[in-house]
DNA sequence: GATGAATGAGCATTCATTCAT
DNA sequence: AATGAATGAATGCTCATTCAT
């Protein structure tokens, strides 16, 4: 959507070194990372980060889309998977843990407030109600969870477990906790 | 604890007006809203703000210092209740909807990478502790839940569930999920 | 000039307070003390710092004549004096030890780029001259030593000595030099 | 030492224009001129100013470093010259009439209660000792001065003949009768 | 295309001065 | 008369964005 056609191989390259460095910054300390100081790690000037990004928002939605788009690659890959119960839950806690982007991409996930990133935020929550009907049907998810709560608990959940001091088997169980009040009792 | 000496009535009415002001800016955008336009809200000059809280982070403090007593009311409430879950349930989901400040709030509950406002979140995690364990040993809450895991699921649902266009129904039948999660299968 | 009419006693003593607080601060850290310090330090609210003087300006000016007035004392009692040369002398190291406010009344010496302090800063020249000229009949200072020589010299070793670690011995012993430039060779 | 690196053209030329601003805005009216007031005389952006220079204070460093660095070019040239008392009479004369800034220069060649330029503060007074010694080796100024009572004549004689009145004959006068202070009787 | 210098609006904070109590 | 709360202009500094090199 920002290029219209084919970039120079080092156009190409520098856009890709600003976003990672973006994706970073944004994830550690938020959309309040000056400018300058992407530019800075990406090892370009602030103007390259302007032939690619039209604004700094622009570069932080870029940086999100760039998330939900692994995110729906999860969600494909589970969607795939022969148990829908077990791989629902798998993807919750792979979302979550792998999720990236920290606060900021739970406000994109929750999309008010905040900047629309309309078409990619759409299509995984398209894969996701798919994933939760399936495991609904399969018996494994209560039949009284809509799609409405899912994303809140998603958010609520990857915003909760976001934090650099926690460990992995501290997430799990709080993971599981929730989970189990998805489950049919 | 916040004034130590008796205020003049028009001084104490300010103070007031300016807190309130702070708490719905910070609330509705964050600690990002200029101190300018709290002032202008409040309908005092910048200086009026500056008489009673010495830096914007004060101020931000302040307001959250305000809610967490508000909550440690709740909690305090909820420990003279005859049926500790009941309680324990009923306390979470008025500490959720009545919270106030939303994010920020939320921040100062998980107390990383943030101010601290140490005190007043102590003594609230320690009310909530009690809570929590009344209802474990009454058999309501399921007894691997630790603190730790209810201060995250307490923050998540917090987060998850602050947004404008919510309706009280709809809450409520999140919270109902998250809850199960807690008892005992 | 400031008061036309008898103060009240209470109203009286006020000024003085502030005065004595305003030539302290002043004296120590310059011009750039903030009036609300000078209140406090007086032990009255602002608004009383601005009953009795109309700006900062004002009071800053009032703290130098309070000097000034010191120093044509010194004065007058240096020329009645029998020797002219050593009263000259002991004038001068007695202005510039007891002198009082630093950097600040020695721009009033000069008078240039600062507020004019015009009749009492006149009236201690006068006085001054008046005991160069008696010095220097006596034939106790050169000749060609001017008034504006003596003003230059007189604010430079103020400047020069007013240092919080200076002992009077190295001022003396400063002085002493600068002075024998002032002798008939 | 200020730049590190080769600066574009454009840059080196605004930050010469920046800094001779602040020379003359520091000279004329001390620190206290507005930081914008100098980006504004320079022709440049306040941004432009913080560009160059981190603080107000560091600005103000760089104005001061850059008058030290030519006194001790002075200071250097009079070392060179073949007759001690007339070659340090003539460094003194010269460093006073063409010092620069004013009373914050002043300041710095005292160095109490100012930020500190260590380095070429002490450079300077390290020729300056050199200038002194060899003259009084010379027998051309008393040996009882010290350099602790040159620096404050020298701070002293600066400060009280920097004003933008004074002619070039009568600050020659003024230096004439300190300067014999400083000869052998 | 890339660079990084320049811009200038915006923000937190201070403080001389005014005025309600 | 005194108090001290309120005011708001001013100041140092930041940072998104533009543009000359």
């Amino acid at each position: 959507m920002t290029e219209t056609r084919p970039l120079r191989a080092d156009a190409r390259r520098n856009r890709e070194r600003v976003l990672n460095a973006a994706r970073e910054a944004f994830a550690a300390e938020g959309i309040s990372v000056p400018l300058d100081e992407i530019a800075r790690r990406a090892g370009v000037g602030p103007g390259t980060v302007y032939r690619h990004f039209p604004t700094k928002e622009a570069l932080f939605h870029a940086a999100i889309v760039d998330n939900l788009e692994r995110m729906i690659d999860f969600a494909r890959e589970a969607a795939r998977a022969d148990e829908p119960g077990p791989a629902f839950f798998a993807f919750l806690e792979r979302m979550v843990a792998e999720g990236g982007l920290k606060r900021d991409l739970a406000e994109a996930l929750g999309s008010h407030d905040t900047v629309e990133c309309s078409a990619p935020t759409q299509q995984l929550w398209d894969e996701i109600d798919g994933l939760l009907r399936r495991a609904q049907d399969d018996g494994a998810i209560r039949a009284d969870l809509r799609p409405t709560d899912l994303k809140r608990i998603i958010r609520g959940v990857f915003l909760a477990t976001h934090s650099p001091e926690i460990t992995d088997d501290e997430r799990r169980h709080t993971f599981a906790i929730v989970f189990d009040g998805m489950r049919p009792r």
